[in-house]
RNA sequence: GGGCCCAUAGCUUAGCAUGGUUGGAGCACCCGGCUGAUAACCGGGAGGUCACCGGUCCGAAUCCGGUUGGGCCCA
C-alpha cells in the first residue's frame, strides 16, 4: 500500500483537560472510534440519563423494527432522527424513556426459514414438527435482532440497548392478550364467517394493512349469461377473472342506470345483448363489433328479477342444484359502477361486496377454493384440485366452447398481493375473528383528532381518511409463529378468553414456565364451565400488527406492572415514516381506544421514505438499496446522520444522494478547522475560559465581537424554534450557516491577528472568548445530530460537563442580539466580496494595500451601520481609508463633464457652434451646470453674449482616474487603486511577509519558534523593507531583519516579487527547543524561561558557558535558579547537540527565472524533515562518527594534487563518502562545494579509478544527489531509481520512457497532454496512457484526485516485474493541489518504485515552478536530469 | 377512480402561509486566488420558459382552477 493519505494514529485524551493544542485532522472514522471508546469506559450514556432522573418524564416510543436482516437507509433515517429528538429532550432537561422494541413475530420470519429449510407449504411445516419450525422462527429472530442493535449502535444512536422490548417475550403476550380481552369485554370481538384476503401461498387470511399493490397483467373477458326464455339473448358482464366463473350466483345492475338490449352482429353472428346504453359504442370498438341496433331501452329496475342460466352447469354440479328466490338473476345494487357493461358478476364467495350483496338476497356463500387456493370437489370433477389462477384458461376455453364468451383479452391493472410473499391474493370464504373497528370509528376519528401532528396535514388530512374507510380488522392468521389467540372454545359454542399468564396456570398441561407460543400452548385446555366438555384453543396466531399497536403499555409491563404505567403513559411522541398511516400509526389508535378510549400517543413526526438517487424506492431485490452502516464506516456516521437531518424536510422522502454525505463532512471539517485553529491560539496562551466572563469584558469587545455574539444569540434562538417543530432539517442549515459562514469564514479572519498578540492583552482574550462562546454553543446545539465529533470538541473546550451531552440546550439572550449589527455586517460583507471581485478583475491580490473606498450608502442607517464595522471593514479588504458620501448626494470627486449638443446649439448659433462647444468643454463644468440648474448660461463669443439653454448640453459625470466603482444591494462603492510608494512599500513587506512563512512552513518551524532572516535586494526594495521592518519581523516572529550582500542562513531562497529579486535566507533560533528546555529544568517556569531568553540567553549554548553569576544577574531569576540551570549543563550530563554550522560558503537557489545552470541544492543545516526513506545519513553514533570522518577526510586530504582546504569544503558540502563522489559530474562539484575546476578533475578521476577497481557497491545503493548532464538518450535508466528531468518541453523524458520500454519493460504514462497526441507522436503501442485532466472520460484522472492516481500507479508498481512510470504534468497536480501534497505522493512512488524494482520518471517544466519547489522535488529523486 | 404530498439550474434544494427591485444556496462544470485553520480553504463565471395550460391582479415561483408527471395511502 501506498499510505500517502494515512493519518497519524489519534493520540486524543478525553475527559476534563487543559485545552490542547489540536494536530489532527478531521478524521471521522478514528474519531468516533475514540469517542466510542470514551463512552464506554466512562460509561457517559449512564451518567448522561442518571443526570436527567429527577425531569420531566417524556415517554418516547420506538416504533419496532421488523426483525428481518440488516437495516437501510430508511430505517437509520428513522433511528437518528428518534436519537436527534431524544438527545436534545434531555439536553432541555427532560427524563426520557428510551427503550428500543423489536417487531420479531408473524410471517416474515416465517416465510425465512420456510426458504432456510427448504420447505414450502404448511403441510410441510407440520411435518417437519411446529415445534422446531417455531423454535427456529425465534432463533432467526433474536439473531437478527442482535445484529441490527449492532447496526443502530454503530450509527451513534443511544437507546437502552440492554434492555429493548421485544413482542415475543411472554410478558408482552401478556398485554397483548389483556387488550384483546378489554375488547371482548366491550363486545368488539367477534368470530365471523367472511370473504376475506387469503393468500394461497402462506395460507392464511390476510388483513387490508397486508396487501400491496401493483400491476399485473390478467385476463379480460365478456362473459355471456343466457336469459332465461329469451333465446339468442344474454346479460353481457365483465371480470379479470375468470376462475370465479364457477362460482357466480347472480348479476347486479344499478337500478337508475339506463341499459339497452342491442342487436349486434359479427360475422355470421348475430345476438341479443343486454348492457349499460354508455358503454355500447366502447364495446363496438373493444370487440369489434361491425354492426348494432338498439331494440330496447330499460332503467336497470326493470331488469331486475330476471332470469339467466349458469353458463357452465353441467361442469359445476353445484349450479345445477342450487335453488333459490335470488339464484342466477338479476339483482339490484347501488354500489354497481358505469364501467364496463354496467352488470356485475356476483360470486358471494369471491368477494366481500359480492357476500354484501348475496347476503341481503339470501344467497349461499359459494366458495368452492380450498386454503391452498384449489378447486374443492364442489366445483366439479373437471375443476377440482386445479389451482384456481392457474384455471383461468381452462375456465376461459370452457366458456368459448360452451358459447358464452362474448370477447376476451388482456388487462393490466393494480391488483392485490401478499406483503411478504408476494404472490398475488385471491378472494374466499373462511371464519375468522374481527375487531369491529366499524362500529368505534368516530372514537377514533375523535381520538385522532387531540393527536398533535408533524406536518400537521398528516393527522388532519391522510390519517383521519384512512380511519374513515376503515373496515373491520381481522385479527386472526392461521400460521404459526405469533402471539396464540387465546381464545378456547368447546363444542357447545361457549368460548373464553385468556387475559393473562396467571389465567393460564389453571389451564389442564400447564407447566410452570413453559413457551406460551405454539405448538405448546395449544395443549393447554379448559373445561368448559356450561358443559363440562373440554375447551380447546382456537389454533389461530394473532396478526402482527396488533402486536405492535399494544407495544406503548405492553413495553410497560402493563397490566401487570401498574406504577410504570402510571408514571409514564401517554407516550408524549413517537415519530415512523408514511406507510404506518394503515400500520402502526392506525394500530395503536385502535388498541388505545379500545382499552383507554384515548390515542397512546400525544404527537407524531410523520417522516419519509428514503429512495435511491433516481427517486425509486430502495429495495434489496433491485441491488439499489444502499447500506448505511458501511457508509457510516467509511465517511463517519455524523456525516451521515448531518446528511439525513439536513438534506429535507423530514416529512418529504429523501432522495438519498452519497454526495450530499460527503458535502456534510465538508462542513464537519470546516467546524473541526476552526476549532483547530481556536484552541491552538488559546492554547498556546493557556487560556481558561472559565476564568474570563463575558460582563467583565464588555468594554474589550469590538464591534465585530458584539456581531458574532448578536448572531450567535440569533442562532440559539432560530436552532430552538426549529427544533421545536421538528424542522430539524432547518435546525441543520442554520447551524451548518453559522459554522461556515459567520464562524469559518468570517469571524476567524477578523480576529486571526488579534489572536496573535503576545502576552495579556484584554483585546486578546474578548477575541478567545466570544470565540470560545460561540464555537460551543453550536456544538452544543449540534450534539444532538453529530454527537461524537461535538464531544470530541467539547471536551477540549473545557466544556462544563463531561459529554456534551449531558449539557443543558442553550438558551437565546435576547438582550444580545442586535439586528442592526447584524444587517450592518451583512452589508460589510456584501462590500467586501465586491473588493475581492473588484481586485481580482484589476489584478491586485489582497497584499497589496488600496489607497481607500469611498461609499455612497443608500440611507443614514446604512452609512452608520458602515461606519460601525468601518475597522473591520478596511481591515479585510485591506484598504487604507474609508470616506463616506452625504445620504441623497453625488460623490464631490466625480468628474463633471459637458457633453454639448450640436444640433440644439447648430439650430440657433450656426456659424458659431464649433466654437461654442469648444468653449464649453474649457469651462468648469460645475459652473455651466449651476447656470443651466438655473434655466440658461451666458457665454461671450466674438463680443456677444449667447445664451445656453438647457437642451444645447447634457452632462456626464465620469469617475476620477484609476477609480473603479461597484454596485451593492444598498448603494455603490469607489476603490481608488492609485498606488503610491508608501502603499507599495507596505504591499512588498507583505509579499516578503509571506515568503517567509512559507519558508517557516517548509523548515516544518514550530508556530512558537523564534528565526532570523538576512535578505539580498535592490535599494529600492531595501527602502520599501526598511519602513516595514518591524512588522516583518513581528509577523514573522523573528529576532532580527538584515539586509546584507551575501545572505546566510539554514535556507536560503530566491524568489521574484513583482520583476525582483530577492533572496531571502532564514535560521532557525531553536528558541522552542531551548525554553523548553529551560522549562524542564527544576523550579523553572515560562516567565523565567522567557526572562533568559530576553536577556541574550537565546541558545543552549549560551547557557551552558554562562557562569552562575550571569545567570543570577538575570532580573527574575534568583541564585536558586541560577543553581539549578548552572547544574543542568554541567553535571556531566550529555549538553545538548551543539549547533550545526551553516555551510561555508551558501549559495542562494536560483530564481524560477534566472538562467541555467541549475546548482545543486545547498543542503540547510536545520533542513525540512525528511521522510525515513529518504533521511540524510542516519547519525551515527558519536565513536563511529569520529572513525568515519576519520578515514574518509583523511583520505580527501591523502588525494594528491588536491589541497587541504578544498578537501575540507568537499567534506562539507556532503560528500562524505567515496559512494557520493563516484557519480557526481564535474560541474555539480564545482557547484556545490566552490572549489576550481582543476582540483574538482582530481577529485571525479580519483573516484571513477577506484570505483572501478573497488567492491561492488552496497546492495541499496543510497548516492547523494546528482546531476545527469548531457545527453539523456544516451544514458540508460536503472531499476529501483527515480529521476527527475528537467527540460521545457517533455522531449527528453519522453525519449527515455520509450527506450526503456523498447528493453522489454512495461511502462505507464500519466501526461496532461491529450493522449492521442502522445500516442502519433511516440511509439507506445499498448502502453497505457492515463490523461491529467478536469474532463471527465475513461482514462483520467482529475488533478485534485491524488488519491486516484496513487492507487493506480501503486497498482501497476506492484504488479510482477515492475515497470517504468512517466509522470509528465507535475506543475499541473503542483497548481491544483497544496504543493506539500504532491511531495508526499511523489515520495511514496519512490519509495515504492524502490522496493519494486522499478522505474520513476517525471518530467518538469522548471519555469512554472517555485525555485523551493524545485529544490524539494530534487531532493526526492534519486537523478535530476537536464536536458 | 378517490385522499394526501411533491414538481424551482445537470443534481440536491431555499423562497410560497402574508404576491412587489435582478429567484437565493450547495454539489458538479469552467476560470482564478490563497498557503501561520492547509491532504484545507476562498473568489468569480456560466447555467432557470420556477412542470404545463388558464384565471385573479397594475404585478404571480408565490393566490385560484385545470392538465401532466412522481411518491404514499386507499378503491
Amino acid at each position: 500500500m501506498l499510505n500517502i493519505f494515512k493519518i497519524p494514529a489519534s493520540n486524543m485524551a478525553y475527559g476534563r483537560v487543559l485545552m490542547r493544542q489540536v494536530d489532527e485532522n478531521y478524521s471521522p472514522v478514528q474519531l468516533e472510534k475514540d469517542i466510542k471508546a470514551f463512552w464506554e469506559k466512562n460509561r457517559i450514556y449512564e451518567k448522561t440519563r442518571k443526570a436527567r432522573e429527577s425531569g420531566k418524564p417524556y415517554y418516547f416510543v420506538d416504533g419496532p423494527p421488523y426483525t428481518t436482516g440488516s437495516i437501510h437507509v430508511g430505517t437509520a433515517w428513522n433511528k437518528i432522527l428518534k436519537d436527534t429528538v431524544v438527545r436534545y429532550r434531555r439536553m432541555q432537561g427532560l427524563r426520557v424513556r428510551d427503550q428500543p422494541g423489536f417487531d420479531m413475530h408473524g410471517l416474515p420470519i416465517e416465510v425465512k426459514v420456510e426458504q432456510a429449510l427448504g420447505i414450502k407449504t404448511k403441510r410441510e411445516i407440520e411435518d417437519h414438527g411446529i415445534d422446531k419450525f417455531v423454535s427456529t422462527c425465534r432463533e432467526f429472530a433474536l439473531k437478527f435482532k442482535a445484529k441490527m442493535t449492532e447496526e443502530f449502535r454503530s450509527l451513534g444512536v443511544w437507546m437502552d440497548w440492554d434492555a429493548p422490548y421485544l413482542t415475543v417475550d411472554p410478558s408482552y403476550i401478556a398485554s397483548v392478550w389483556w387488550t384483546l380481552k378489554q375488547a371482548h369485554d366491550k363486545n368488539l370481538l367477534l368470530m365471523d364467517h367472511r370473504v376475506l384476503p387469503w393468500c394461497p401461498r402462506c395460507e392464511t387470511a390476510l388483513a387490508e394493512a397486508e396487501i400491496e399493490y401493483w400491476d399485473e397483467t390478467d385476463p379480460s373477458i365478456y362473459v355471456k349469461l343466457p336469459i332465461e326464455g329469451e333465446p339468442n339473448s344474454y346479460l353481457l358482464i365483465w371480470t379479470t377473472t375468470p376462475w370465479t366463473i364457477p362460482g357466480n350466483l347472480a348479476a347486479a345492475v344499478h337500478p337508475e342506470f339506463t341499459y339497452v338490449v342491442a342487436r349486434v352482429s359479427r360475422g355470421t353472428i348475430e345476438e341479443n345483448l343486454i348492457l349499460l346504453e354508455e358503454k355500447l359504442e366502447e364495446l363496438r370498438a373493444v370487440a369489434g363489433i361491425e354492426d348494432m341496433t338498439v331494440l330496447e331501452t330499460a332503467k336497470g329496475s326493470e331488469l331486475v328479477g330476471m332470469k339467466y342460466r349458469h353458463p357452465l352447469e353441467d361442469l359445476v354440479p353445484y349450479q345445477k342444484e342450487v335453488g333459490g328466490a335470488h339464484v342466477h338473476s338479476v339483482l339490484s345494487a347501488d354500489s354497481v359502477t358505469n364501467e364496463s357493461t354496467g352488470i356485475v358478476h356476483i360470486a358471494p364467495g369471491h368477494g366481500p361486496e359480492d357476500y354484501e350483496i348475496g347476503k341481503r338476497h339470501g344467497l349461499e356463500a359459494f366458495s368452492p377454493v380450498d386454503e391452498r387456493g384449489c378447486y374443492t370437489d364442489e366445483a366439479g370433477p373437471k375443476y377440482a384440485g386445479r389451482n384456481v389462477r392457474e384455471a383461468n384458461p381452462v375456465v376461459s376455453k370452457d366458456l368459448v366452447e360452451h358459447g358464452a364468451m362474448f370477447h376476451e383479452a388482456t388487462v393490466t391493472h393494480r391488483y392485490g398481493h401478499c406483503w411478504r410473499c408476494k404472490k398475488p391474493i385471491i378472494y374466499r370464504i373462511t371464519d375468522q375473528w374481527f375487531l369491529k373497528v366499524t362500529q368505534f370509528k368516530d372514537d377514533l376519528i375523535a381520538a385522532n383528532d387531540q393527536v398533535r401532528w408533524y406536518p400537521d396535514w398528516a393527522g388532519s388530512s391522510r390519517e383521519k381518511d384512512w380511519i374513515e374507510n376503515a373496515r373491520d380488522w381481522c385479527i386472526s392468521r392461521q400460521r404459526y409463529w405469533g402471539t396464540p389467540l387465546p381464545i378456547w372454545r368447546c363444542e357447545c359454542g361457549n368460548f373464553r378468553l385468556v387475559s393473562s399468564i396467571d389465567e393460564l396456570r389453571s389451564a389442564k398441561g400447564y407447566v410452570e414456565g413453559m413457551d406460551v407460543h405454539r405448538p405448546w400452548i395449544d395443549r393447554l385446555t379448559f373445561e368448559c364451565d356450561k358443559c363440562r366438555k373440554t375447551m380447546k384453543r382456537v389454533p389461530d396466531v394473532l396478526d402482527v400488527w396488533f402486536d405492535a399497536g399494544v407495544c406503548s403499555w405492553a413495553s410497560l409491563g402493563y397490566p401487570a406492572r401498574k406504577e410504570e404505567f402510571e408514571a409514564w403513559w401517554p407516550s408524549k411522541w413517537i415519530t415512523e415514516a408514511h406507510d404506518q398511516t394503515r400500520g402502526w400509526f392506525y394500530s395503536q389508535l385502535v388498541t388505545g381506544v379500545l382499552a383507554f378510549r384515548r390515542s397512546p400517543y400525544e404527537s407524531v413526526l410523520m417522516h419519509g421514505w428514503a429512495l435511491t438517487p433516481e427517486g425509486q424506492a430502495m429495495s434489496k431485490s433491485d441491488g439499489t438499496a444502499m447500506d448505511p452502516v458501511s457508509i457510516a464506516n467509511t465517511s463517519g456516521a455524523d456525516s451521515l446522520r448531518l446528511y439525513l437531518l439536513k438534506a429535507n424536510a423530514p416529512w418529504d422522502d429523501l432522495s438519498f444522494q452519497p454526495e450530499g454525505v460527503k458535502a456534510a463532512n465538508r462542513t464537519l471539517n470546516i467546524l473541526w478547522n476552526v476549532y483547530k485553529f481556536a484552541t491552538l491560539y488559546m492554547s498556546i496562551d493557556k487560556f481558561d475560559p472559565a476564568s474570563v466572563n463575558l460582563g467583565g469584558l464588555t468594554e474589550h469587545l469590538r464591534p465585530e465581537d458584539r456581531w458574532m455574539l448578536s448572531r450567535t444569540e440569533s442562532l440559539k434562538a432560530k436552532v430552538s424554534e426549529a427544533m421545536e417543530k421538528f424542522e430539524l432539517h432547518t435546525a441543520a442549515r442554520a447551524l451548518e450557516n453559522f459554522v461556515v459562514e459567520d464562524l469559518s469564514r468570517w469571524y476567524v479572519k477578523l480576529v486571526r491577528d488579534r489572536l496573535w498578540k503576545e502576552g495579556e492583552d484584554m483585546d486578546k482574550f474578548a477575541a478567545f472568548k466570544v470565540l470560545h462562546e460561540s464555537l460551543t454553543a453550536s456544538i452544543t446545539m449540534m450534539a444532538p445530530m453529530a454527537p461524537y465529533v461535538t464531544e470530541a470538541i467539547h471536551s477540549n473546550l473545557g466544556g462544563k460537563e463531561e459529554s456534551v451531552h449531558m449539557m443543558d440546550w442553550p438558551s437565546s439572550d435576547p438582550r444580545a442580539i442586535d439586528e442592526k449589527l447584524e444587517e450592518g455586517m451583512a452589508v460589510v460583507r456584501e462590500i467586501s466580496e465586491l473588493v475581492a471581485r473588484v481586485r481580482q478583475e484589476s489584478n491586485i491580490n489582497l497584499r497589496w494595500p488600496l489607497k481607500r473606498i469611498v461609499i455612497k450608502a443608500q440611507s443614514e442607517i446604512v452609512k452608520d451601520s458602515i461606519l460601525t464595522l468601518r475597522d473591520s471593514l478596511l481591515s479585510q479588504n485591506n484598504i487604507k481609508d474609508l470616506q463616506m458620501v452625504a445620504v441623497g448626494e453625488e460623490w464631490d470627486e466625480m468628474m463633471l463633464s459637458v457633453v454639448p449638443n450640436p444640433n440644439a446649439i447648430g439650430k440657433v448659433y450656426r456659424q458659431w457652434s464649433s466654437k461654442i462647444a469648444v468653449l464649453l468643454k474649457n469651462r468648469p463644468a460645475k459652473v455651466i451646470k449651476a447656470g443651466i440648474d438655473k434655466g440658461e448660461y451666458s457665454l461671450g463669443i466674438e463680443g456677444q453674449l449667447v445664451k445656453i439653454l438647457p437642451n444645447m448640453v447634457s452632462f456626464a459625470s465620469t469617475l476620477p482616474p484609476e477609480v473603479v466603482s461597484a454596485e451593492f444591494s444598498k448603494g455603490i462603492i469607489y476603490l481608488d487603486l492609485e498606488q503610491t510608494p508608501t502603499l507599495e512599500a507596505e504591499g512588498f513587506s507583505r509579499e516578503v511577509i509571506r515568503r517567509v512563512q512559507q519558508m517557516r512552513k517548509d523548515m516544518k518551524l514550530n508556530v512558537e519558534e523564534f528565526i532570523g532572516i538576512e535578505v539580498e535586494c535592490s535599494k529600492r526594495v531595501d527602502g520599501f523593507l526598511d519602513v516595514w521592518k518591524d512588522r516583518i519581523v513581528r509577523e514573522t516572529r523573528a529576532t532580527k531583519l538584515d539586509i546584507v550582500d551575501q545572505p546566510k542562513g539554514d535556507y536560503i531562497v530566491e524568489w521574484n516579487v513583482e520583476s525582483e529579486s530577492l533572496i531571502i535566507a532564514v535560521s532557525s533560533k531553536k528558541t522552542k527547543k531551548v525554553l523548553e528546555d529551560m522549562s524542564g529544568m527544576p523550579g523553572m517556569t515560562g516567565e523565567k524561561a522567557r526572562r533568559l531568553y530576553e536577556a541574550g540567553y537565546t541558545t543552549p549554548e549560551h547557557l551552558s558557558a554562562a557562569t552562575l553569576e550571569d545567570l543570577a544577574a538575570v532580573a527574575g531569576i534568583t541564585r536558586l535558579d541560577a543553581k539549578g540551570i548552572y547544574d543542568h549543563y554541567h553535571k556531566g550530563e550529555a549538553p545538548p547537540a551543539p549547533p550545526a554550522t551553516a555551510p561555508a560558503t551558501p549559495k542562494p537557489q536560483p530564481a524560477p527565472a534566472a538562467p541555467e545552470p541549475a546548482p545543486v541544492p545547498t543542503a540547510p543545516v536545520q533542513a525540512p524533515e525528511q521522510p525515513p526513506a529518504k533521511a540524510p545519513e542516519p547519525a551515527p553514533a558519536p565513536e563511529p562518527q569520529k572513525k568515519a570522518e576519520g578515514t574518509f577526510i583523511e583520505i580527501l586530504r591523502g588525494i594528491e594534487g588536491l589541497d587541504p582546504g578544498a578537501a575540507e569544503a568537499v567534506y562539507e558540502a556532503g560528500y562524505q563518502s567515496p559512494q557520493s563522489l563516484k557519480n557526481s559530474s564535474l560541474a555539480d562539484l564545482m557547484r556545490s562545494t566552490g572549489i576550481a575546476e582543476p582540483a574538482a578533475t582530481v577529485l571525479i578521476e580519483h573516484f571513477r579509478e577506484e570505483a572501478a577497481l573497488a567492491a561492488p557497491p552496497p546492495a541499496v545503493p543510497r548516492p547523494v544527489k546528482a546531476e545527469v548532464v548531457g545527453a539523456p538518450q544516451v544514458r540508460e535508466l536503472e531499476r529501483s531509481f527515480s529521476y527527475l528531468v528537467e527540460e521545457d518541453k517533455p522531449e527528453a523524458s519522453y525519449n527515455l520512457f520509450i527506450n526503456t520500454l523498447s528493453k522489454g519493460m512495461k511502462g505507464y504514462c500519466i501526461t496532461r497532454n491529450y493522449p492521442a497526441k502522445i500516442r502519433s507522436k511516440f511509439d507506445l503501442s499498448d502502453t497505457p496512457v492515463i490523461w491529467l485532466s478536469n474532463v471527465g472520460r475513461e482514462n483520467t484522472i482529475r488533478p485534485k484526485d491524488l488519491e486516484k492516481l496513487s492507487l493506480t500507479l501503486e497498482q501497476f508498481l506492484s504488479q510482477e516485474g515492475g515497470g517504468i512510470v512517466l509522470l509528465d504534468g507535475l506543475e499541473y497536480l503542483i497548481t491544483n493541489n497544496n504543493f506539500i501534497t504532491v511531495l508526499r505522493l511523489i515520495q511514496s512512488l519512490r519509495d515504492q518504485v524502490a522496493i519494486n524494482q522499478s522505474i520513476l520518471l517525471m518530467a518538469v517544466n522548471r519555469s512554472t515552478l517555485e525555485s523551493h519547489q524545485l529544490n524539494l522535488l530534487e531532493r526526492e529523486v534519486d537523478y535530476t536530469i537536464t536536458a
